[in-house]
DNA sequence: TATGAATGAGTTTTCATTCAT
DNA sequence: TATGAATGAAAACTCATTCAT
C-alpha cells in the first residue's frame, strides 16, 4: 500500500477512536469498539498500532500538535504583526483567541484532559518541525521585550497549565464556575502573571532572587 | 460490629487501595490485589463498598478532605495571626506552606492526579462540615481586604488550580521544570493573581469592567 | 424457646421465602434477600434449616400440604352428600371447585410450578396424618363405584397432573390458551378419563388387558 | 469462517452443555464445564452465546423442535396412510408411537422437564418452518374428521401436557408409578379425550355448550 | 495487507455457610 | 437462641492480542 494511504487509514482509525474515548472514556472503549467503528477487522488495528497503548499515545500527540500550532500560529500572527510598545496588549488578544479556540474545540479538552502539558514534556515536540519553529519564534517575542528563555518558557507554561486546569472544569461541569463566570478573571490572573513577571526581569529582581 | 470499628476498616481498606493505586495505578490494581494486602477475603472487600467504582469515589473524597483540611487550616492559623497590613504577606506564607505539604505529601497528589478540583466541585464539601468552616474563616479574611465573596473564590479557585496542574506534572515527572526550578516562578505568579486582584479591587476597577 | 414458637418462626420464614421465590424465582432469591425480609439474622436462618435445600424441600412441602387438604376436603365432602348415581356429578363438582381454588391462589401454582407431583411422590404425604385420612376416603368413594384401588389412584394421578400442567401455563402465560378459553375443554376432557375408565372397569376390560 | 461451520459449532455447544445438563443440572452446569467438554477457550463461548441464559434459551429451542418435528412426522405419516374410518386408530398408533420415542430419549424430557410447552407457547414455533407445515398437515386431519381448528388444538394442547408431565415423573422418579405402570392408563386416558371430543363434535355439543 | 475466529489470563462479583460474640 | 461480620470457593464475563487463512 501507497505510504499516503496507510497515513490516511492511521488518521481514521485515531479519529475513531478519539470520537469513541470522548463519549466513553478510554478505558471504557474497546479496541473492538474502535474497529467496528472504524468499519476494518480486529487484526487490521494492529497493523497500524503496536499496542492499544500506542493508539492512545498517536492520539494524543495528534490532537495536541493540533491544538499547540493553531494556538501558536495565532499567536506569532499577532506579535508580528506589533512593535514592542503593545506587546502586552498582543499577548492579552492571543489569550483572548487561544480562549476562544478552547471554547469552539470544547471536545479536544475532554479528550486530552490536562494532557497537553504531557506533551508539551516530551521535549521533541516544541523544538522539532513546524511546531519547534513557531514556539521559538515566539520565545523570541518574549526575549525581544526583556524575558530570559527560562523566564519566558516558565511563564507560558504556568499560564497555560492554569488556563488548561480550569477550563476543562468548566467546560466539563460548569463548576464551581461556568466559562463566562471565570474567563474575565482568567484573563486578568494571566496578564498578572505575564505582567508581573516582565516587572520583575525590568527591575532585575528576578535574575537576582530567584534564576 | 461497633459502627467505629466498621469506619475503621473502611478506612483501613481505603489506605491499602492508595498505596497500591499509587505504585500500580488504579486500572493496574486488582480488587484481589487490595484484599490480599489488607489481609482480608474477596467477599469481605463487597461488604464495605459496592464494587470498584465506589472504592475509587470514596478514595478521592477521603483524601481530598485531607489535604483541603490540612491546608485550609493552615492558612486560617496565618491569617488569624497578623492584622490588615500584612495581609498579603500571610497569603505568600500560607502558599509556601500548602508548597511544603504538597512536597511532603507527594504521593496524595499521584493519586489524586488534578483531582482536587473533582472534589471542590462537588458543593457540599466547601460548605459542610469542619471543611466548610475553615474555608468560610478564610474567605473572610479575604473580605477583610476588600475582596467580594465571588472575586475572593474565583480567585482561590484560579490559584489552586495552576498549583495543582502545575505540582502535578513537575512531581510526577520533573519535566519540562523539576519542583525546585518552578516554585519560585509559582509563588510569584500566585502572588502576582492575587495582589492584582486586589489592585482591581481597590481601584474600583474589577466592578465595573467585570463583574 | 418454646416449640409453638420455633414453629410459627420456621412458618414466617418460608412464607416470607415463599413471596420471594414467586417473584424473583428460587435461585434469583438469595439467602440474603430471605433474612433480610423476614427480619431475622442471618445466622438464624440456619438455626432453623439445614441449608438452602432443606428450605425448598419443607417450603414445597408445606405449601402442596396446604393445596391437598383443601381439595382432598372439598372433594369427600362433596361425595358423602351424594349416592352412588351422582358420582360423575360430584367428581365434575369436584373439578370444578378444584379450578376454582387454582384460580383463587394462582400464586401457589407460580411456585409449586407443577411440583404437587412431587410431594405425591413422597409417599408419606398421601398416607400420613389428615391427608392420609382425607385421601383414603377419597379413594374409598371410588370403589364404591367398581374402581380398584390402583385404578382410582392412577386415574386421579393423571387428572391432576393435566390440570395443573395445563392451568400452570395457562395462569403463568395465557397461551396458547387463556383460563377461560382452556378450562371447559379440560373439565370435559377430565370427566372423558374418569367415565371412560369407568365403562372399563364396569366392562372388566381394564382387568384382563392392562393391569 | 463460512456460515455453516459456525451454525456447527454452535449445535456443538448446544450438545455438549446438553449432556452436562443431564448430568447435573443446569445450575450445577458452569460454563466453564461445558468449554472443557467442547474442547473450546472460555472466550469462544461468548462468540456464540451473549451469557448463560442465551445459552439455555438456544438449547431449550433447538431439543424441543427436534423433539416435535419428529413427532409430528410420525403422526403425519401415520394419518396420510389412513382413510377416516381408523382415523382414532392412528391416534392411538401415533400416540404409541410418541410414547416409545419419549422412552428412547428418556433425556430429552430430563432437561426439557415440562419446557416442550414453554416452546409452544413462543407461537412461532408451530407456524413456521418445516414444524408449521407438519404441524398444520396433522389439524387438517383432525378436521377432517369433524373438528374445528380451536378443537383440534385444545385437544391435543391437553394431550401433550398430559403425557409431558406424567411421563417426566414416571422417567425421571418411577414414582408413584413406573413408566409400564402408568402408560396403560396414560393411552387410554389420552384416547378418552380425544373421542368424547369427537363425540361431542359430531353430536354439535361442543359448539351449543362451550366453545 | 486484510480478516475475524480463537484464545485464556485476568477481573469482577456472588452467595451459601461458618463462627466468635 | 440470636447475631451479622467474615469467609473463599465458585461463577460469570471481558478484552487485548494472536494467527491461520
Amino acid at each position: 500500500m501507497e505510504e499516503n494511504k496507510k497515513i490516511e487509514k492511521k488518521k481514521k482509525i485515531i479519529e475513531t477512536a478519539y470520537q469513541l474515548f470522548r463519549s466513553a472514556g478510554i478505558s471504557g472503549t474497546a479496541i473492538d469498539d474502535v474497529v467496528k467503528a472504524a468499519g476494518i477487522a480486529r487484526g487490521t488495528f494492529y497493523l497500524y498500532f503496536k499496542d492499544k497503548s500506542d493508539l492512545i499515545d498517536q492520539l494524543v500527540m495528534y490532537k495536541s500538535m493540533e491544538t499547540l500550532k493553531e494556538m501558536l500560529a495565532s499567536a506569532r500572527a499577532g506579535m508580528l504583526a506589533v512593535g514592542g510598545g503593545d506587546f502586552f496588549d498582543v499577548v492579552r488578544q492571543t489569550l483572548e483567541m487561544y480562549l476562544d479556540f478552547l471554547e469552539r474545540h470544547r471536545d479536544v479538552l475532554l479528550v486530552l484532559h490536562k494532557n497537553i502539558s504531557v506533551s508539551m514534556r516530551s521535549a521533541s515536540i516544541l523544538t522539532d518541525g513546524e511546531i519547534g519553529d513557531l514556539y521559538r519564534e515566539v520565545l523570541r517575542q518574549f526575549e525581544a521585550v526583556g524575558f530570559t528563555d527560562v523566564q519566558a518558557e516558565q511563564t507560558i507554561f504556568l499560564v497555560i497549565n492554569m488556563i488548561d486546569a480550569v477550563y476543562t472544569d468548566a467546560l466539563l461541569y460548569a463548576r464551581p464556575f461556568s466559562v463566562q463566570e471565570i474567563r474575565p478573571a482568567l484573563v486578568d490572573a494571566s496578564m498578572a502573571i505575564f505582567t508581573s513577571r516582565a516587572a520583575l526581569v525590568q527591575g532585575g529582581a528576578l535574575d537576582a532572587d530567584h534564576v
